[in-house]
DNA sequence: ATTTATGCAAATCGTTTGCAAACCT
DNA sequence: AGGTTTGCAAACGATTTGCATAAAT
């Protein structure tokens, strides 16, 4: 989903919850959908300043009520957010830094999410979760932290 | 692994990092080894309150360093700690509620987790991760939760 | 008109830190 | 003695919130 599309389902997505596509949300989803990985607060700011810290805070959280955005936390630092994965089509997990926090993201094969669902399930239901998702990351060290030393 | 063991081992781990085995941390890794799920500083501190907050924070920084304590992120909130993997013998994951926050413990079967490695390896190998090791969290409604209301 | 969103500045709260006293070895 | 750990209180920083103004319907 690219484009437009992305926009007409975020709108509808934020009316179904009573909500309106306001043109700070708009900003929020727009920069969020240029970029393949998370992105902190910091660096939405950063991409578009024209956008208050506490709106994108608040928004952010509305945005992420409706199911438009997805709230990522990595480590012990601070929130990281993307588009929520059914406005992608894309399935994926994260690969996270622990030297410098950085995050990038990966999928894996289809067949595999498949049964990892059914394993997670069995689980939840054992202890009697009922079953919204799951988050899988990778924890290592990132290829420019590798390079500066050892 | 559990009792006296635990105590040398930890002891064991913070000395090969020129750290000291002292009264407070003893009392923090006793009161880990007692939960079936990762507790979060102020369940700490409820349970032992001799330690001061502060020094609870730092002794477990040291302790996360030396491999003895391990901090878990679920959402937004606060770090959660549980002892490391290696002193427990008991490799699981996390069910998170969603709701409440609620966190336990859970672990899937052996063979499973041997494919989640290799799977896992294969993606950190294309993006450049040296991979230290990975993260699960099934997110979810505990039952509790699903009790209360709907 | 009335409700909702915005931006600023102040408040919140988990976590971190400076410092002097207590502790080990 | 010499270095480390402790506890207190103050500082920090990401996030939240109160309030008056600006949009949106």
């Amino acid at each position: 989903m690219t484009g437009a599309d992305l926009h007409v389902t975020a709108a509808a997505r934020l009316r179904a919850d009573g909500q309106r596509y306001t043109s700070n949300r708009k900003v929020l989803v727009e920069v969020l959908s240029g970029s393949d990985r998370p992105l902190t607060i910091h660096e939405i700011l950063d991409r578009r300043s024209e956008v208050a810290q506490s709106s994108a805070y608040r928004n952010l959280a509305v945005l992420e009520r409706a199911g438009v955005v997805h709230r990522v936390v990595t480590h012990d630092e601070f929130a990281r957010y993307e588009l929520a994965e059914e406005l992608t089509d894309h399935h994926h997990h994260h690969l996270v830094c622990s030297e410098c926090g950085a995050v990038a993201d990966f999928s894996m094969p289809e067949g595999f999410e498949e049964r990892l669902d059914a394993e997670l399930e069995k689980a939840a239901r054992r202890a009697g979760f009922a079953t919204e998702g799951h988050r899988l990351d990778l924890v290592g060290r990132c290829r420019n932290c590798r390079d500066a030393r050892g």
